[in-house]
DNA sequence: AAAAATTAAATGATCATTTAATTTTTTAGC
DNA sequence: GCTAAAAAATTAAATGATCATTTAATTTTT
């Protein structure tokens, strides 16, 4: 409980209402002051503590894909076969925790700025990489070579889609149907309707 | 040959330039310089052919979604069943025309601004009630109603998908290899492994 | 000559960031 | 437990940069 915990503290606060602001005003138009706002805080404090309005935005995208790799761990350790594990994978990117309103605005803000922004696009890439490593790894035990590949970017990309849907829609996002039907398209792409 | 005409190239020629310095610099951050340093003109007069910013802006995503009801028709010509019309739509979508680094850029940059500016929000939705129109309608006659919805779905958003990892990635797209793969896709879900 | 097109420069607004204080919290000695 | 010095946290105000837009001329076209 010492000086380290209000520094914490403080970041996580700022963070959160970063993705709030974010998700509210855009990343194109939010300012220092409308996330301060957001925290119950002021600008100046905000560089107190991240040093840069760049800096925090970094922060809050490494949160949301620490979210991402936490639910992808949950879902995994159900699993046991590679379809199974295949499903999990799809699950994590329509969990309760990361599939939000806020956070699919936020995922999409981004995907947007990213070809502009090399600390975003790093991130950005290394995430893709970790899920497609993590779908062509089950894919590869359920289906033929030449169908893999294919099967493995329409479902990547699948994902990518409904995420911009949800963020374009205005409204709570319902995160049991997307699984649902995640996994409805999954056994179309494997089996065939 | 008259007075009309100048205006009509100049304005072509802005729209042009707003396209190729937005999908340079990004949508938040692309001035009015820039794009007149893309005409090789100045931002006053940008304002005297189009009156603000935000009306070009509108005048560049109407370019876009002129060209992709273009292709749609194009592609629609030649097509019979419903099966070639269903692929006529898919193929349209990544016509050369459309399906480029700057356009897709555009169209990114587009998505993620839309939910802040009620004017691109109303062209996204319009053009994709169109889209989701024109797939269900073909789909009806090909599939039983319960799997119709899951794959029009489905195809939408591999369609945005594939759309966001182009313009994530730099350098040029295969719009030709991005069709093949579009129709494997659906032959995947309409036919199965 | 009149109209249209173009531009350099001015204007005014917005913002991230810095500065210079002030307030709050922690620490350490008694 | 108490207190005062030190450290951390907070903020109002200043700074300086960037930009869209307007203005007031000038140039070009009709």
């Amino acid at each position: 409980m010492s000086k380290k915990r209000i520094r914490d503290i403080r970041h996580e606060e700022l963070i959160d209402a970063a993705i709030q602001a974010i998700a509210e005003h855009g990343y194109a138009q939010v300012t220092m002051t409308d996330i301060a706002k957001q925290a119950g805080s002021t600008a100046a404090s905000i560089n107190y503590y991240f040093g840069s309005k760049d800096q925090l935005i970094q922060a809050v995208m490494q949160l949301v894909l620490r979210t991402l790799k936490a639910a992808n761990l949950r879902h995994l350790k159900m699993a046991e076969t590679p379809y199974d594990r295949l499903m999990a994978g799809l699950d994590a990117n329509f969990d309760e925790t990361l599939f939000t309103s806020a956070t699919c605005s936020i995922w999409l803000q981004f995907w947007a700025n990213a070809p502009y922004h090399e600390g975003l696009a790093r991130l950005q890439r290394v995430n893709r990489l970790r899920v497609t490593s993590h779908f062509r790894a089950e894919l590869r035990q359920l289906l033929p070579e030449n169908r893999m590949a294919t099967v493995q970017q329409a479902l990547q990309n699948y994902i990518d889609g409904v995420w911009i849907e949800a963020a374009m829609n205005p409204g709570p996002v319902d995160a049991k149907a997307a699984r649902l039907e995640a996994r409805r398209v999954a056994d179309l792409l494997l089996k065939g309707g």
